[in-house]
DNA sequence: TTGTGTTCGTTAGAAGTTATAACACCGAAC
DNA sequence: GTTCGGTGTTATAACTTCTAACGAACACAA
């Protein structure tokens, strides 16, 4: 877990691990109500009782604070559909836990497929995680009982550029579904936290729902 | 248009009109390069050769001139899909226009749908240009040789909480059917957007078209 | 043509931010 | 017990948004 190193090393390293810790704390408490892009060292550091530049001991900058938050954030979401597909979840299950995790944090959600900031590049151990996730997907796209995917160009396109399934043994409908999956779910997802169906009176829940269905019925 | 304003009314009006429409300009130069977060009035400004203060002179603070540009961004966007459905475009039509106007300025995209402000709320007539929008497609998923779209929970309940369709006479069927081509778009868009197909290989065009074939077709 | 008032742009400044530098302190190790 | 690395402090620079006060330019009206 991401706390894991608290309890190991010198007290020294133990402290600065626990400080670290707390830091990111206040950082999401901050996000959670106001968003990635309203959070303040400067309030952080007053909430925890320190001065502003005590922090910078901490993190280099304000960009690698939120790295460690965005990493954090794909740690927590693969661990989340790693202990559903580890529980025997299938596509149906995999996008219950995803949904129940977004709306938990909605910010956090955004942190990793909202907007990004144009010059950002997300460090490499997040492909790593996003990769783990990807494989748990193909895992459930692939298995038996779901509906027909009849052949169609796209199909054909992934299975040529399959690069991003790794050594995954899916076949080309498993790819499609994991793909559209992700989409879909996302499509639905990122609208209503964003709160674009607001107004719109109907239930949101309802919708993803029979977005899943589609896509694990064919 | 936008500029209508520009050639009408008094010296003093049409000057400050046009040094409006100017700051815009500047401002959407700012934000498609760095993200509408790091737009800085006083860079504007700077830009124009003007006082950082002198802007307020034109938009009473930042969230406003943001607003304004979101305003556009919704004109945009509505007389594209407009302008394409005037054409005779169908489902398939209207999904290539929004996909050439996002690609065309992804941050203005990503300013409509992408992470939004907590606290903020949209002025009254966005919603008015939303709705004007959703008819456009309400019109496309009501038309003639789509394909079949079984009864399902989700068309009872959309039929049930059909307030955002207005008086449209949309049937169960196209109220499904556009709000799916809604989120389906906007899934694979704000995802090839932000970016996250892009160490991936395939090619979001494809499957773009291959999700338009599937709301089009069933 | 000569007021008169509105509007515009300026500088000055307050309050906030990120981030660096220099200094003091405290604790752990030798 | 002394030394030394790590931590927190204040001071400071360079930003940001935004307000206030002043001067100048312009439109308009007598």
């Amino acid at each position: 877990m991401a706390t894991a190193q608290t309890e190991t090393g010198t007290p020294r390293q133990r402290y600065r691990a626990q400080v670290q810790e707390e830091i990111k704390k206040h950082a999401w408490e901050q996000i959670a109500t106001a968003g990635a892009s309203a959070l303040s060292l400067n309030a952080v550091a007053k909430q925890m009782g320190m001065s502003g530049p005590a922090l910078y001991r901490y993190f280099a900058n304000r960009d690698e604070l939120i790295t460690e938050l965005i990493r954090d954030a794909y740690q927590s979401l693969a661990d989340t559909i790693h202990a559903a597909a580890a529980d025997g979840a299938d596509l149906r299950g995999l996008a219950q836990a995803l949904r129940t995790w977004a709306l938990a944090d909605p910010q956090r959600y955004l942190l990793l497929y909202g907007t990004p900031v144009p010059g950002y590049h997300a460090p490499e151990d997040t492909t790593r995680l996003t990769s783990e996730v990807m494989t748990a997907l193909l895992d459930a796209s692939d298995a038996e009982g779901l509906g027909a995917m009849p052949p169609s160009p796209l199909q054909e396109h992934l299975a040529e550029h399959r690069g991003w399934a790794g050594a995954h043994p899916a076949d080309p409908a498993a790819l499609h579904r994991a793909v559209i999956f992700w989409t879909r779910m996302h499509g639905v997802l990122s609208l209503e936290l964003a709160g674009h169906f607001d107004g719109m009176g109907f239930d949101p829940a309802q919708l993803y729902a029979a977005e899943v269905e589609a896509v694990v019925g064919g």
